[in-house]
DNA sequence: TCTGGGGTCCTAGGACCC
DNA sequence: TCTGGGGTCCTAGGACCC
């Protein structure tokens, strides 16, 4: 199967429809006003060797590249692109697409040569959007996806069984898909550093530090093996959730209950598109100047929003009281119809 | 003058039941 | 008087991804 990502695709996305900035460090994030609290979403190249990221704090980008320009982030046009993307992939020739994101999918064909069909995805991903992208080839979806980090920027790469230990082995575990910064150092404590060591590791001895389902599956990630199959069954949203961070910290209880009670506007809006019922809540609070409280509780199937508001209000009583709050977030989990609860992929979710 | 916003899934521990 | 063992549900929190 093929993994295909687009390559530095917000920034690219701001540069075709603005040609004047080709070639200049653009900076996508927030409002576009490097004063705000808000982060980088994507930076071109050009920002990159400014050392500029994406998740930094946009004010401390801009003090790197004061010459950058920096763009708001417009999600109806990356959405608008990112359609135009997988139109283009679900044209290819009996390919099985399974969306990952705004600017990632995986292609599912059986073909002697990827490479070429790879090759010809990129030429009509360009055709289509005049978007580059870097294509992955594997023999299960962790190799794929890997593969593709060695394709960047517009390449092919493929990567299976046969190589994945002489391509991986020596490398950090962090650089494996679904090993972060927390599971690479708790993996040290165990003396595995590398993924050769991780794939070497005895999937049971993972089990007291990670759990019974996580520890087997890090030494199988180890591996490069999982799953093989490229699913494009539609995806079904666990829930809906909105975030603010505010750029004047709340203080006043009167400011948390207007909030709340936007938040949770915003939320139905998305759950009643969906049409299944509300089963669960939970308020995320970050309170000023960086710790983070989540409060959860169940409710009966609900579509009412004054039981939805009431439920929202249970859990803001829990609030420590007199500590400023800088972030809020609210969370309706939604049923789910009985077949659809295992085995989805979100088909889109940020970037 | 640090640290977005949208998601998913897993785990620990307590409550409660039989 | 002391208190097993299995199970489920719930809340809180952790980790990761794009």
């Amino acid at each position: 199967m093929l993994h295909v990502d687009l390559d530095q695709f917000i920034a690219a996305v701001e540069v075709l429809r603005r040609p004047e900035l080709a070639g200049k460090p653009v900076i996508v994030g927030g409002r576009g006003d490097p004063t705000e609290r808000a982060v980088v979403s994507t930076a071109s190249y050009e920002a990159r060797a400014f050392g500029v990221g994406s998740g930094m704090p946009l004010r401390i980008a801009a003090r790197k590249v004061p010459e950058a320009v920096i763009l708001p982030v417009d999600s109806e046009a990356y959405l608008a692109a990112s359609d135009t993307v997988m139109a283009a992939l679900r044209a290819q020739p009996e390919a099985t697409v399974q969306v990952l994101g705004w600017d990632e999918a995986f292609v599912g064909v059986t073909t002697d040569e990827p490479e070429t069909y790879a090759r010809r995805v990129q030429q009509a991903v360009l055709d289509a959007s005049q978007l580059h992208c870097s294509v992955g080839v594997g023999d299960t979806l962790v190799r794929a996806k890997v593969a593709t980090g060695f394709a960047k920027p517009a390449g092919v790469f493929r990567l299976t069984k046969e190589n994945w230990l002489e391509v991986m082995g020596s490398r950090p575990t962090i650089d494996l898909w679904g090993v972060g910064p927390k599971v690479s150092r708790r993996l040290a404590t165990l003396n595995i550093t590398t993924v050769a060591e991780l794939a070497a590791s005895n999937p049971g001895d993972l089990v007291p530090e990670f759990g019974p389902k996580m520890g087997p599956w890090y030494a199988q990630l180890g591996r490069g093996d999982g799953e093989r199959v490229v699913d494009d069954t539609p995806w079904v949203a666990r829930g809906h959730s909105r975030e603010t961070t505010y750029q004047q910290d709340l203080t006043e209880p009167a400011q948390v209950d207007d909030a709340v009670r936007e938040l949770v506007a915003h939320v139905l809006e998305d759950v009643i598109a969906e049409g299944r019922p509300v089963i669960g809540l939970t308020l995320k609070v970050r309170y000023a100047p960086f710790f983070t409280k989540t409060y959860a509780k169940r409710i009966h199937e609900t579509f009412d929003r004054d039981l939805v508001l009431a439920g929202a209000f249970d859990l803001v009583a829990k609030i420590e009281p007199d500590r400023p709050i800088r972030l809020l977030g609210f969370r309706a989990e939604m049923s789910m119809p009985e077949e659809a609860r295992k085995g989805h992929t979100p088909t889109r979710s940020g970037w």
